[in-house]
DNA sequence: GCGCGGGCTTTGTGATCACAGGTTGTTCAT
DNA sequence: ATGAACAACCTGTGATCACAAAGCCCGCGC
C-alpha cells in the first residue's frame, strides 16, 4: 500500500438527491423515526461511512445534526447511541405531543376537505395491515404518517417541524414500547379523529388527537 | 513548497471549556439568541473558523448544529445566513412561544418559592436598566434570562429546550423588532407575572405569560 | 476464582487538501 | 451606456491523515 497516494479521488458522486451528508442524515433520520433501531445502540462514524460508502466526515455531519434534534446521544466522550429516555423524558415528551399535535389539528380542520378525509382513511386501512402482520415498524411509520398528513394541512411549517423532533426522539422508544402491546385500540381513537373531522368538531376533533397521542405513550410508564 | 509536508501539527489544544466546535456552537448560538446579528447577514465556514482561531471542521459542525435548530439559514447551495423570517414564520414562532411558555410557568409555579419570585424580582430589575441604556442586545438576553429562571423549575428539559429553540430561531428578528420600539410595558408583563406566581393563581399566571410573550412578536406583524 | 494493571485497539477530533459549483467583477461588443 | 460573456476568486464538500483518549482484553498476582 502506497504511503504518499496520488490524491484525487472522485468518483464523480452519484449525487443521487443531493450531498452525502444528507443522504445518510435522511436515511437515520428515517430509521430512527420510524423505530428501527432500538434504544441504547451503539454507532461509529466508521461504521456508518462504510455503510454509506462514505468517509468520516459526512458521517460526522449527519450525526451530530441528529444528535441536535435529540434523534441521537453523545456521551461525553463523543461516544454515538441512540436514546435510552428515563420515565419522566417520555412523559414529558408525550406532554409536548399533547399539547402541540391537538394544536396542529385546529389549524387543519378548516381546511380539511373531503379528499383529506378519504387518504386519511385509506392510510388507517393501511395501519390496519401492518398491525395484522405484526410489523412494529411499518405500524409506527404508517401511525406517523397518518398524524403528518392531517398537520401538513394546518400550514404550520414550524410547528410540524417541532412535532417531528418529538417523533424522532420517541423513535427507538416506540419500539420498545409497541412491541409488547396489542394494538387494536389505536384505530379506533384514528376513526374518532376521522368523525371530528368530518363533523367540524374543533373541540372532539382537539381532545380525539390528544387521547390518540397520549395513551399510547402513557402504556410504558403507567404500566 | 515539499508535497508530503512534515504534518504533524498540535497546539496541544487549550481545550478550555471543552471541544472547539462546541466553543464555537456556543458563543455563536449566544450572539444569535441575544440578537447580536441582524436578520440576513452572512457568515463562511473560514471567517468563523479564523474567528476562532480553529479549521473549517469545527466551523462546519457548529453551523450545522446551528442551522438543525433553525439559528441559521442555509441557502440551496450551502451559504450560510442568519434567518429572516417571514410574517407568517414569525407569528408561527409566537403562537409556539404562547403554547409552550404558559405550560412551563404552569409547571413552575407549584415549586416556585420566594427566594426564585426575588431573583426574577431583580433579573426585572436588570431589564430596567438596560431598557433605559437602549441596549437592545442586553435587554434580549435579560428578558429571556427572566423566563428562563422562571422555567427552569418546571424540571421539563425537553420542552425548556423547545422553547430555546424557538428563542433562537428568533433571534435576529427580535434585534430588528426591539430597535424600533418602546418597551416599558414589558416590565409591566413580568410584574404581572410576578404578582400570579406569589398569589398561585395558575390561570392568571398562564394568561400573564401568554400575554408577555405574544404582545411584544404581535407588534411586528400587526404594525 | 477474582480483581487489577498494562498493552493494543477502537473511536472521535481537528487540520489540510483537492475539487466543483457559485458569485462577482471586469471587459468587450452592441 | 447597457448587456452578456468570461475569468478570477470565493465557498462549501468530502477524503485523508495525525493524534489523544477511551474502551477492551488478556494475563498476572492475590
Amino acid at each position: 500500500m502506497e504511503p504518499p497516494a496520488p490524491l484525487s479521488t472522485r468518483i464523480t458522486a452519484p449525487d443521487v438527491q443531493g450531498s452525502a451528508h444528507e443522504r445518510v442524515y435522511r436515511t437515520l433520520r428515517g430509521r430512527i423515526m420510524s423505530g428501527e433501531m432500538e434504544p441504547g445502540v451503539a454507532l461509529t462514524l466508521r461504521g456508518i461511512g462504510k455503510d454509506f460508502g462514505v468517509s468520516m466526515t459526512p458521517a460526522r455531519e449527519a450525526v451530530r445534526r441528529l444528535a441536535a434534534e435529540g434523534a441521537l446521544t453523545l456521551s461525553a466522550s463523543g461516544r454515538v447511541t441512540t436514546p435510552d429516555l428515563s420515565p419522566e423524558r417520555i412523559e414529558e415528551l408525550a406532554a409536548l405531543r399533547a399539547l402541540l399535535e391537538p394544536e396542529l389539528a385546529a389549524r387543519a380542520l378548516p381546511r380539511a376537505h373531503m379528499a383529506l378525509i378519504e387518504r386519511l382513511r385509506t392510510i388507517n386501512g393501511r395501519v390496519a395491515e401492518v398491525v395484522a402482520k405484526h410489523d412494529v415498524t411499518g405500524y409506527i411509520r404508517s401511525n406517523l404518517e397518518f398524524h403528518r398528513t392531517l398537520y401538513l394541512r394546518a400550514q404550520a411549517p414550524a410547528m410540524l417541524a417541532m412535532v417531528e423532533t418529538v417523533w424522532l426522539q420517541l423513535g427507538p422508544t416506540m419500539r420498545a414500547l409497541y412491541m409488547s402491546k396489542d394494538r387494536t385500540d389505536l384505530q379506533k381513537h384514528h376513526r374518532t379523529i376521522l368523525a371530528a373531522l368530518a363533523a367540524g368538531d374543533e373541540p372532539g376533533l382537539r381532545l380525539a388527537v390528544r387521547t390518540d397521542v397520549t395513551q399510547g405513550l402513557r402504556m410504558l410508564v403507567g404500566l
